[in-house]
DNA sequence: TCGTACGGATGAATCGTTTCAACATGAAGG
DNA sequence: CCTTCATGTTGAAACGATTCATCCGTACGA
C-alpha cells in the first residue's frame, strides 16, 4: 500500500476505523477479520490474536449499517407498546427482552402513548429497517399494515390481541372472558348498578372487556350496566371519571365499578374514597384489570383480573423465532385465560 | 435493458423491490428516485408522480440499512433506562419522544432492567449502529464508555446524573437536596428514629438520596437514621423492607420511613399498615421519591419528592440535538430541583 | 446565429461489511 | 515423486441508497 512507513498522518481519528484498516493493521486481509468478528472456527489463534490487537488498538467498532445490508436483515426486533407508562406493557416487554437475549436479539421499544401516528410512524421504522421481527400492542386494527410487514419477510406477532386474519401470529389472552370474570365477581357481592369506566371507545381491549361484561350481566335479570368512556387509560382520566361519579347524589350512584384497566381504576378509587363519604367497598365495589403492582398497595387493594404479562411477551418473542427461522410455518394464536385476584376493593 | 416486454417473469416478489426496480418501472434513474424519496426539489412534478406510482406498485419500502451506511450516522435516538418499570423513567421517555417527533428522529428504548451486562450490551448495540444519539440514566458509572461513544461522534446525554467528567453533557436533579428536603420535613414533624429504605448500594440515586438524608439530619441532635438496603427498587422489595419493619417489637420500630423511590415507599406503606396494628402516618410516616401517579393513589396518599420527570427527557433530547448540529459546544450540565409534595402519609 | 444560463436527469462512485470460490501451504499416504 | 486432504487465507463481488460532476435540451439575450 506504499504507507508502512510514515504512519504518523495515516492515523485515523480514533473510531472512525473500518474493518481495512484492521486489516492493514493486524496484517490480514479483510475476510480474516471479518472472521474473527464473527468467530468462525476457519482462523488460526495466531491471527486472531494479531486481529484483535489491531482492533483494540483502533477503537474499532463493528457498523451495524453495512453489516446488515448485506444481511438483508437486522438482529433487532421491535416492540411498540401503546402506552410505556401502564406497568403492564413494561411486563411484557421485560419477558420479551429476557426471551430475546442469549439468542444474540435485542428488543428495541417504541412507545406510541395512544396515538395512532406514532404507531404507524414505528411500523414504517421497523419497516425500514428490516428488523428481526416486531411485537406489537396494536392501538386499534392495523392487520393490513402487518401482513405487509409479513409479506415483506418480517415476522410479526400481535401481542395482547388476537389476530383476525390467518396470517399473523398473536399471544392475548382473553379479554371477554376477564370481563365476564370481573361482572360475575361484583354480581356475586350483590351489585346491581354497575358503572363500567373505559378508555377512548374503539381500543379493543376495552370493547372485548365491556362485552365480556355485558355477557355476563345478562344472567341477572335486573342488573345495570352503565358506560362511562374516558379519553385515554390513565390514572389521571379514572380520576375524572370517579369524580364524577362521587358529585352525583348518592342513590344516582352505581354500587360497583368495572374499570378497563388497573390505572383507570386506581384513579378512579381515589376519587371515590378522597372525601371520606363514600365507602369502598361498602358503598361502592371497585374492580380493574390487568392487575399490576401498584394495584395491591392501593388505598383500597385493589381487586383485579390478572394477565400473565411476562409470559405473554416471552411467548411472543419465541413465536417470533420460529417464523423467523421457519417462514413457512403457519400462524399460531395463543390465547390465556385470564385470573380474578380478590382484595378488599370488592 | 431488453425486458420492456414480457414483464410477467420480471414482477419481483412483493416488498424485495429496490430503488433499482423503481427507477426502472418508472423509467427515470436511481438519482431522480433519490431525489423523490427526499423530495428534493430538482425535480420536476411528472417525473415525481410517475416515481410515486412506481412505488406504490411496487410496494417499494426504503432501506435504512443502506441509506444509514451511505450517510454515515442513522436517525434514532437510543433511550437506556435502568428499570421500565418505574414509571418515573416512562414519563422521561415520554419527554423525549415528545421532543424528537417532528424533527425526524425516533426514540427507541432499551430496558436494562437492573442488569449491567444489558446496559453494556445495549451502548454496544447503539454505538454499532451508529445511533443519532444516545440517552442514558447509567445504573453505575459509565462515563469511559460514555466518553468512547462521544470521540466517535455520538453525542451522548447523561440523564438523572451529574456528569463528573466534562465532555459528556447531562440533565438531572439534585438528588442530594431532594434527600436533604424529606428528611427536613420528617424532622419538622417531630420524627427522629428514621429509617431510609434504598435499593442496592452503589446506585448512585441511592446514595445521594442518602447522603442529603444524613446532611438534613446532622443539624438535629437525637435524630438517627438507620439504613435498609433492598436488592431492587421494586414494590416487591420494599414491602419485603416494610414487613421487616412490622415484624420488631413496637419500641425498636422507626417512626418514619424514607425510601429512596415510590415502588420502595408503596411496598413498604403496604407492608406496614397490612396487618391494621401500625396506623401510618401517626405510628410510622413514609415519605417516597419521584411522586409517580400512583403514589397519590396509595393506601394513604403518598409524601413524595418530586421530580420534573418529561422536562428531563424533553431537555435532554434538546442538548442531544445542539451537540448533534455543532459538535464543537462544550459539555453542559443542567440540575433541576426537586420539590416536596406533601401528602397524608407523613 | 451563437453563447449562455438553467431546470432536470443521469449514473458511476461510495459507504463497510459478509460471503465464497479460489488459492497457498504442508502433511500424510501410495 | 505425485495425489489427496486439511487448514488457513485471500480479495473481489454484492447488498441498496445517496451524492455529485456531468450532460442534455430549451429558451433567452445579444
Amino acid at each position: 500500500m506504499g504507507w508502512e512507513h510514515d504512519n504518523g498522518p495515516k492515523v485515523r481519528i480514533m473510531g472512525t476505523a473500518n474493518i481495512k484498516d484492521v486489516a492493514a493493521r493486524a496484517g490480514v486481509s479483510v475476510g480474516t477479520v471479518s472472521n474473527v468478528l464473527n468467530d468462525s472456527p476457519r482462523v488460526a489463534p495466531e491471527s486472531a490474536k494479531r486481529v484483535r490487537a489491531a482492533i483494540a488498538d483502533l477503537g474499532y467498532v463493528r457498523n451495524d449499517a453495512a453489516r446488515q445490508l448485506r444481511a438483508g436483515r437486522s438482529n433487532n426486533v421491535g416492540l411498540i407498546v401503546p402506552d410505556a407508562r401502564n406497568p403492564f406493557f413494561a411486563d411484557v416487554a421485560l419477558g420479551a427482552e429476557e426471551a430475546a437475549s442469549g439468542r444474540g436479539l435485542s428488543v428495541l421499544t417504541g412507545n406510541v402513548d395512544g396515538n395512532a401516528d406514532r404507531e404507524a410512524m414505528y411500523l414504517g421504522l421497523f419497516e425500514e429497517q428490516r428488523a428481526y421481527g416486531v411485537l406489537i400492542s396494536p392501538l386499534r386494527n392495523v392487520e393490513p399494515r402487518l401482513e405487509a410487514l409479513h409479506d415483506r419477510g418480517i415476522p410479526v406477532v400481535q401481542v395482547d390481541r388476537v389476530a383476525r386474519g390467518e396470517r399473523i401470529s398473536s399471544v392475548s389472552v382473553d379479554d371477554v372472558v376477564g370481563g365476564r370474570l370481573a361482572i360475575e365477581h361484583l354480581l356475586g357481592r350483590g351489585r346491581r348498578r354497575i358503572a363500567f369506566i373505559g378508555g377512548p371507545a374503539g381500543i379493543r381491549q376495552v370493547e372485548d372487556r365491556h362485552r365480556g361484561a355485558v355477557t355476563g350481566l345478562a344472567a341477572t335479570p335486573g342488573a345495570r350496566l352503565e358506560r362511562i368512556d374516558t379519553g385515554a387509560q390513565t390514572v389521571l382520566e379514572g380520576r375524572r371519571a370517579g369524580e364524577r361519579l362521587r358529585a352525583r347524589p348518592p342513590r344516582r350512584r352505581p354500587d360497583a365499578v368495572f374499570a378497563a384497566n388497573d390505572l383507570l381504576a386506581l384513579g378512579a378509587l381515589q376519587a371515590l374514597v378522597m372525601a371520606g363519604d363514600i365507602r369502598v367497598p361498602e358503598d361502592i365495589a371497585v374492580i380493574g384489570y390487568d392487575d399490576i403492582d401498584f394495584a395491591a398497595s392501593a388505598v383500597v387493594p385493589l381487586t383485579s383480573v390478572r394477565q400473565p404479562a411476562r409470559t405473554i411477551g416471552a411467548r411472543a418473542l419465541e413465536l417470533l423465532l420460529t417464523e423467523g427461522e421457519d417462514p413457512g410455518v403457519g400462524a399460531q394464536q395463543i390465547v390465556y385465560q385470564p385470573e380474578l385476584v380478590v382484595r378488599e376493593s370488592s
